[in-house]
RNA sequence: GCCCUCGUAGCUCAGGGGAUAGAGCACAGGAUUCCUAAUCCUGGUGCCGCAGGUUCGAAUCCUGCCGGGGGCACCA
């Protein structure tokens, strides 16, 4: 926020120079105000003379000069003002700026940080959408916290958020699941049953089974059809699935069945609608969507010689009803396996008449599982995969959110759960949670003391003059733009990474500096600052889903 | 073969046009009569995969190559 006040006298500073004729407007948005790498170059940097030298031909710390000399006015804001390498303007904030801070914080309360930016736009963010074929692996779990932390990031910035989760359930995976069950049924009581082939060899089979065992005995016995099995095995899955998205604390607004899309008619509408904008032919006894109009290299088959739809129909129909229930902005969250599918569904949204641009897709790479070293690969059918509730148990809930966080989505993850379970003790969660402790633990110690609290205004904060206690400032009043950034690039590791910053600079300052003294006034002052410091991380763990332990 | 994506310290990863490229882990040593040692302090390391190009300036953008992963069906 400071750095917006410096921006805007900046900003002001190249206008009047545009209005003197010193240089055109040419660089207007151009240029940056930044926080430099390193010390001796002030608190903020800009590029602005390196830019406007560009465009003008001009000598950059000629510039430079005649835009200090504008600036250097404004006594308030800056201590001074320099020019440093080939023309960097570096500013120099008058301590009691960053002091300031301490009592907006504490007015703003478990607003700051929070914001409007997101204008009540409504987003829906789909995500896991995992088919009901069996427990929550390791992949889905990534690919759960990213889009909820996703979600949280943009509710926190004012975005009016629908969660959904789109989901499968008819077809061939779901009858060998039916079959699946129907051959453990008979094996356990008894009979000679064939396990298909490809069939879901999981232990979550056999317990499913085993409930129609206990509600149905053998009545089911002689039963071909395999509806039965297949209903009892969604509906256990399913059950499974959503507990375990609620341990993690994320629940969606809706669950979108595929099916429906055929019920209501859409995928109908979907191909006549197509077919009046003559985006689709008949080839082979198949039904052909254009998708070399819109730049692709061949055309894709929508609707099989069979009459049944491929994939990619129903996908352009749900994104379609997407659409029409008349969202602002719409994003997916997709494992790295369906980058195949955008570029089609893309062209059916644009095929359609509505905007791909309002669509974005977050891809993030895989997790690959470890085992003794070796790779694992994957797969629910041959059930060689962690669950997420296996990680839950043994490495717990804000653990888990912080590990699948920590890294951007386009990473690649390696994961090794004897690795996990090690490590959880270190994992870095703890490393914030215990600086928010910590704090807590200092104002309970204060209270026991019996250190008066005064209000926060008669504070006197000019005692505050540990350049680490400044630094912590400085760290703290990045903390809004750093949420803008996070929710609007969809990057939840940016908040993790800001948080071990402000953790370890809180530790490093406890270490060396005590907060409760003999100085009256500097306890005072140092009591407003923690606290202060205190509504940061607080606001920062809330916003991803974490808890904010007072005693650990 | 074509498309997408990643390649940064021994390992796991940040940084994604700006000045001297960072953190954690690992390794070695040290700190607690005093607010929680789940903490802190000290110690060094990099042809930023390779080669060109754009730019005043490239780890960052572009092209090609190499390497890992994913994809390229009338499977989902």
């Amino acid at each position: 926020m400071i750095r917006l006040q410096v921006k805007s006298v900046l900003d002001q500073c190249f206008l009047q120079g545009v209005a003197e004729g010193i240089w055109s407007d040419a660089g207007e948005g151009k240029y940056t105000v930044e926080l430099p790498k390193h010390e001796g170059q002030g608190d903020f940097s800009s590029n602005i003379a390196l830019l406007l030298a560009g465009i003008e031909k001009q000598n950059p710390r000629q510039i430079a000069a005649k835009i200090v000399e504008k600036l250097i006015l404004e006594t308030e804001l800056f201590d001074r003002v320099e020019i440093a390498g080939p023309g960097f303007v570096n500013f120099f904030v008058n301590s009691n700026v960053w002091r300031g801070l301490i009592p907006h914080i504490m007015a703003e309360g478990s607003q700051y940080g929070r914001s409007e930016i997101g204008s009540d736009r409504k987003v829906m963010v789909e995500f896991v959408s995992a088919n009901p074929t069996g427990p929550l692996s390791i992949g889905h779990g990534r690919q759960a916290i990213l889009g909820d932390s996703i979600a949280r990031l943009l509710e926190a910035t004012g975005h009016n958020v629908y969660r959904e989760y789109y989901y499968n359930d008819a077809g061939r995976q779901m009858r060998v699941l039916g079959e699946s069950t129907r051959a453990r049924y008979l094996e356990l009581l008894g009979e000679k049953s064939e396990f298909p082939e490809d069939g879901y060899q999981g232990e979550y089979i056999v317990e499913i089974s085993q409930s129609l065992v206990d509600e149905k005995g053998d009545s089911l016995k002689d039963h071909r059809d395999v509806t039965v099995f297949k209903e009892q095995a969604e509906k256990f899955i399913f059950k499974g699935i959503s507990s375990t998205l609620k341990r993690m604390g994320i629940v969606f607004d809706n669950y979108y069945n595929e099916r429906s899309l055929y019920d209501d008619g859409y995928i109908d509408d979907v191909v006549s609608q197509l077919r009046e904008k003559g985006y689709v032919y008949e080839k082979d006894n198949a039904v052909w969507f254009k998708t070399t109009e819109f730049g692709h290299e061949k055309d894709r088959v929508i609707i099989k010689s069979s009459g049944e739809p491929t994939y990619r129909l129903p996908d352009i129909a749900y994104h379609r009803e997407k659409f029409r229930r008349d969202f602002d902005w719409l994003i997916d969250i997709f494992g790295s396996d369906h980058i195949a599918t955008v570029p089609d569904v893309m062209a059916g949204v644009e095929a359609l008449g509505y905007d791909p641009a309002k669509v974005t897709v977050v891809l993030h790479q895989f997790v690959t599982l470890t085992r003794d070293g070796k790779q694992v690969k994957m797969s629910t059918r041959k059930a060689n995969f962690i669950t997420v509730d296996e990680l839950l148990d043994v490495v717990g809930v804000d653990a888990v959110r912080f590990f699948f966080m920590m890294r951007k989505a386009d990473s690649q993850m390696e994961f090794d759960l004897a690795l996990a379970t090690r490590q959880s003790q270190e994992n870095p969660v703890y490393y914030v949670q215990y600086g928010h402790a910590r704090i807590c633990s200092i104002l309970r110690q204060a209270a026991e003391r019996g250190v008066e609290r005064v209000v926060v205004d008669t504070v006197d904060m000019s005692l505050l003059q540990e350049p680490e206690e400044l630094n912590l400032l400085k760290t703290m009043s990045t903390f809004p733009t750093m949420i803008e950034n996070a929710a609007l690039e969809l990057a939840p590791h940016k908040m993790i990474f800001y948080l071990i910053e402000l953790a370890s600079q809180f530790h490093s300052y406890y270490n060396k500096h005590k907060v409760l003294t003999d100085n009256v006034g500097l306890t005072q002052a140092r009591l407003s600052l923690v606290e202060s410091l205190r509504v940061v991380m607080k606001n920062g763990l809330d916003i991803i889903g974490l808890t904010a332990p007072e005693k650990m």
